[in-house]
DNA sequence: AAGCTTCTCAACCGCTATTAC
DNA sequence: TGTAATAGCGGTTGAGAAGCT
């Protein structure tokens, strides 16, 4: 008998979630806990995978995200990890507290690994690359890509990226409580291995006192009901939808 | 203004590791 | 010990935004 696929495909939602859905998948886990991600979407009653719940709880909705762009100490520290653990997202994931293995992968790939060839090193070894090398990556680049990073560095200006604009991660007002009961998260499952911390919690451990009363403050506090006023705040989130 | 290209990043896919029985 | 179920990881894709011509 062949390995069965970890959802039936038949009906279930694929593509970007909706505000409703993330809604319902936070709601649930933040009264539940996590204790089987098959058994999320149908007991929070979402038409997602169970896998498609945990990316987008891990990647998004966790309390304990940091959002923004990286520093360029956490850079620094992305290049050093890199070096000595390659492509092991989630290890080097490890060493930043609310940041998701996703997340420093595309910053890897988008940005840093960029920025290492346009200095002459080698993402990979971050020893510099021989000349013959370079001149051919320089070649290929340029047929490939006109106005490219590379040009940018050649005229002295910021690559365009690095521009502020209004996203839905720079959106730190969205759910102020939620980024204090975020960092009170923390603090409340200190002790235990940063991996386990980083993507999932029970309420039935010992913190379940404390954390039930979280959930109760949230709902309070946090009233769901309000979310569509945010969108006069933030249109961005209109697009959600 | 329109069409094309490039960039970003959320989400998916397929594989491996771990756990339960 | 073997097998199936589930969780987790890393590579890849594609939609949408932004920039360029």
């Amino acid at each position: 008998m062949g390995r069965q696929p970890c959802c039936d495909k038949a009906g279930l939602k694929r593509g970007p979630w909706t505000i409703e859905e993330d809604h319902k998948l936070m709601n649930f886990i933040l009264n539940n806990g996590i204790h089987c991600w098959r058994a999320v979407p149908k007991l929070a009653g979402l038409s997602r995978c169970g896998k498609s719940c945990r990316l987008r709880w891990i990647n998004y909705l966790r309390p304990d995200l940091k959002r923004g762009g990286f520093t360029e100490m956490e850079e620094d520290q992305i290049i050093q990890l890199h070096s000595s653990l390659g492509n092991r997202w989630s290890k080097i994931a490890s060493h930043f507290p609310g940041r998701t293995d996703n997340e420093i992968k595309n910053h890897w790939n988008t940005k840093i690994k960029k920025r290492l060839k346009l200095l002459g090193l080698d993402p990979l070894t971050l020893m510099p690359i021989g000349d013959d090398k370079l001149k051919t990556e320089k070649q290929q680049q340029k047929s490939t890509s006109k106005g490219s990073d590379q040009d940018m560095h050649a005229t002295g200006k910021e690559p365009k990226t690095e521009e502020k604009k209004v996203t839905w991660d720079d959106s730190t007002g969205f759910l102020n409580n939620y980024e204090v009961l975020g960092s009170w998260l923390s603090q409340e499952t200190k002790g235990c291995s940063s991996s386990y911390c980083s993507s999932s919690f029970s309420l039935d451990d010992s913190s379940n006192l404390s954390l039930q009363q979280w959930v109760e403050d949230l709902d309070s506090s946090l009233s769901w009901d309000s979310f569509n006023p945010l969108y006069t705040d933030f249109p961005f989130l209109e697009n959600r939808q």
